[in-house]
DNA sequence: ACAAGTTTTCGACCTATAGTCGATAACTAT
DNA sequence: ATAGTTATCGACTATAGGTCGAAAACTTGT
C-alpha cells in the first residue's frame, strides 16, 4: 500500500427512542481486537461511493434498517492508532430512526440505551457522545424531532421523546407552545380515544416537515427584523 | 494503489478580519486543473499524521502563518470527483487568526474579502460558505472571537470585528453588555488615547477565557437552573 | 346519575434575554 | 467657551420561554 494513502470507514450512530429510552445500535465483535466489546456499525469505503452513501450502505446490510429518517454527517477520527491493526480513518455519521421502523437484527446486534452503555471497541464510546452532543443542540433550534417521531402523535408522546433524547425533563405545555409558534409541529382534526385508564382525548399532531430546517436561528447581535427560518 | 485505499487532504479556511472585512486565505493555482482559479491551503496527509496536525504543518509551510488562534474540524467532502485527477478526501478545517498576526505570503497567495471571492477550485467555494456559517453561528453561542480580536481592544474595535464577521450592522451598546453579562469580556483597567479627532476615551477590554468556551447553550425546554457554561 | 380519578389543554404570570434610543460623559479642535 | 466626536450607560420595549393552576374531556366505580 502506498505510504500516503487511506483506509476509510463510515460509522453510522443510529438513534432511536425505545421505550422512553435513547438507544444506539451496536454490534459484538466475536474477534480480537476488542472481542466481545460493541462497535458501531460501518465498514470501509468504496471506490467510487460517497461517505453519505458508504453509511447508509453498511447499515441496510447490516441491521437491515428500512428506513432512514435523518442522516448527517458528525465528525472525521483521523487517530493513527484509532484501530490497533492498521491505520483507518473514520467519519462518523448521526442517523435518526422512527419509532414505527422496526429492524431485523443480527444475532450479533442490539439496541443498548445511551444511558448505560457496554464496553465499546475503538473510539466509538466518544463517537456516541458526540453524536448526543449533536442531536441534543439540533433538538433545540431546528425541528430534527421529526425524524424521532412517528407520523402522528400527542404532545405527551413528543414529550416523552424529548426528554428521552434531551436526558431532562421537559413540560408539555412548553413544547406545544414552543414548537407550534416556530411552525415545526401543526394539529391535525384527529384525537386519540382515550387512555385504557381514561383522561381527556389528546389532539394528534403532525411535524410541518419532514426536511430539517432550522427554525431558531442563533440571533445574538441582529437587527430586529432580520431573523428567518432556514433550510438546510 | 489497492481500491479501497485513498489519498486524503487536510484544507484550511483561514479567516481574518482585515480593513474591517472577513477575508480569506487563498492559493492561485498555477496548473491545471482549475489554472489560474484560487484554491484553500492545504495538502495531503502523510502517514502517521492526524488531521488537524496536518492542515496546521500545511498552512505553516505555504503562509507561514505565525500562529493559529483556533483551529477546528469542518466536514470531510467525498465526491468521488471532486478532483478530476483522481479521487481525494478532503477534511476542511476552520481557521481563525488575529489581526495582529501579519503573515509573510508567497507571491501566489493572498487575503480576499469572502465577499468578492475570486472563481475558487474544486469545491472550495462551497467549503468557506460551509465555514462561514460555522462561524456565524459560533460568534452568537461562543466565545470565539477571542479568535479574531488582538489582545485588548474598545469595544467600537469589536463591533466592528463581529459585523465584518457576522455580515450585517452589530450594536456597541448591545455587544457590551451581552458579552460582558455572559462573562466573555471583561474589562481591563486601560484606556484609549482618543483618536485623531477627538471624542472620549474607549476603556480596553480582553477576553476572560482564550480557550473555546460555549456560553450560550441551546437552552429550549430546559428546566430552570439548570443552564451553564460548558468547555468544548 | 354522580363522584372520583386521569390526562389533556389552555390561560395567566413571571423571568431572562436582547434590540433600540436618547441622554450624558470625556475628550479634541477652533 | 463652544462645537464636534466618540464612548458609555440607563431606560424602555419586545419576545422567548419556564411555571403553575384551573378547566376540559374522558373513564371507572358506586
Amino acid at each position: 500500500m502506498p505510504p500516503d494513502c487511506f483506509r476509510h470507514e463510515a460509522l453510522g450512530v443510529v438513534f432511536q427512542v425505545r421505550d422512553k429510552r435513547l438507544s444506539v445500535l451496536l454490534c459484538q465483535r466475536a474477534e480480537p481486537p476488542f472481542e466481545g466489546a460493541w462497535m458501531l456499525p460501518g465498514g470501509l469505503l468504496l471506490a467510487d461511493e460517497r461517505l453519505g452513501a458508504s453509511a447508509g450502505r453498511h447499515l441496510a446490510a447490516k441491521a437491515d434498517i428500512p428506513e432512514i429518517a435523518h442522516l448527517e454527517q458528525l465528525e472525521t477520527r483521523s487517530d493513527p492508532v484509532r484501530d490497533p491493526r492498521e491505520r483507518v480513518l473514520a467519519t462518523a455519521y448521526l442517523a435518526l430512526v422512527t419509532p414505527g421502523a422496526r429492524a431485523r437484527l443480527p444475532a450479533d446486534t442490539a439496541w443498548h440505551p445511551v444511558d448505560e452503555l457496554p464496553p465499546c471497541a475503538f473510539d466509538h464510546r466518544s463517537i456516541i457522545g458526540s453524536a448526543r452532543e449533536r442531536l441534543r443542540a439540533k433538538l433545540s433550534y431546528t425541528n430534527i424531532g421529526f425524524a424521532l417521531a412517528p407520523e402522528t402523535f400527542t404532545i405527551s408522546q413528543l414529550r416523552d421523546t424529548y426528554a428521552a433524547a434531551l436526558g431532562h425533563p421537559v413540560s408539555a405545555t412548553n413544547l406545544q407552545r414552543i414548537l407550534t409558534r416556530r411552525g415545526v409541529i401543526e394539529p391535525t382534526s384527529d384525537v386519540t380515544r382515550p387512555a385504557a385508564s381514561g383522561g381527556r382525548p389528546a389532539t394528534l399532531y403532525r411535524f410541518a416537515s419532514r426536511e430539517l430546517v432550522v427554525t431558531n436561528p442563533f440571533a445574538a447581535f441582529r437587527p430586529r427584523g432580520t431573523a428567518g427560518a432556514l433550510t438546510v
